[in-house]
DNA sequence: AGCAGGACCTGATGGC
DNA sequence: TGCCATCAGGTCCTGC
């Protein structure tokens, strides 16, 4: 599952690579994946265009152009977004080539077909709504105390929900919310406004010192995610509770506890975590 | 308005 | 061994 760590590990990559790649043709061969424009004319319009830069809000790829445009890539569950500097063996969850005039290319592979592509002007970014919506970045100073309390006054939801929430803050998935919430001994279905100050406090440098250390190792791998270079993430050697249920903390030696927290496989440690 | 739960999707897994 | 049901989860949508 690619979250922020996993995201920003792929943007470091193309960001080596895709600047100054000119498009010389793109094959669809999964209509889903294109949520705009048609891909009609996603696959006329492309073509000539070359690659500036990349950037990444949340777990949204910003492949940036030179009209001024973006290639915005979520990847949800499956998806990978990986450049090769040859043609590779077809697959049949590849749903986007891009062929680079040297040759070189861009796939967009996604078992799932849950990601999702849009191409548009930057101007009309804000049109896609989840992109539009999303929270502060949690490495952000905007992510503190007092923006915390402001989302917490009226809300009456577990802190798990909360974390999940985009329009909270924005990259954080099911694996860095349950290990974020262990590191800061907090458990996921406390009520978020139930938090004390220091717990606040705690809950936040939990949350950015996860993901910088995930960012740190490329992120976590478990069957789908790789890098933009085709690579393995490490972090899953380095999970604190995250599918380690029946097996014992590493910080108390109590064995790890899985439920179901706002629809979602949660893990904790019922010592460590109150 | 906020929240819970279903839909989307397909490979892996577990039970019979 | 093989078949079928269930599970995984990010986001959008619906309904309470």
């Amino acid at each position: 599952m690619p979250e922020l760590p996993e995201v920003e590990t792929i943007k470091r990559g193309l960001e080596l690579v895709l600047p100054g790649k000119t498009i010389e043709g793109v094959d669809i061969n999964y209509a889903g994946s294109i949520k705009a424009p048609s891909c009609e004319e996603f696959a006329r319009q492309l073509p000539g265009l070359t690659f500036t830069g990349a950037g990444r809000r949340g777990k949204y790829l910003l492949l940036c152009l030179d009209d001024n445009s973006l290639l915005v890539v979520h990847l949800r569950m499956t998806g990978r977004l990986f450049f090769c500097e040859s043609e590779i063996e077809t697959d049949k969850h590849i749903h986007l080539k891009i062929i680079f005039k040297d040759g070189s290319r861009l796939y967009f592979h996604d078992v799932r077909k849950f990601g999702t592509i849009w191409w548009l002007p930057v101007s009309r970014a804000c049109e896609i709504r989840g992109l539009a919506a999303l929270g502060p970045e949690p490495l952000s100073a905007d992510f503190d105390v007092s923006y915390f309390n402001s989302k917490t006054d009226r809300r009456s939801t577990n802190i798990k929900a909360l974390l999940l929430d985009q329009t909270f803050v924005a990259g954080l998935g099911n694996i860095y919310v349950d290990e974020a919430l262990h590191k800061s001994g907090i458990l996921p279905t406390r009520p978020a406004k139930s938090l004390t100050t220091p717990e606040r406090k705690k809950l936040i440098t939990s949350v950015q010192e996860v993901l910088l250390d995930a960012i740190s190792w490329r992120g976590t791998t478990f069957n789908d995610y790789r890098d933009a270079a085709g690579m393995s993430g490490q972090f899953q050697n380095r999970l604190s509770v995250y599918q380690r249920h029946h097996k014992p903390c590493l910080s108390c030696g109590t064995f790890i506890c899985r439920t179901v927290v706002a629809g979602r496989g949660t893990h904790f440690c019922p010592s460590c975590q109150s």
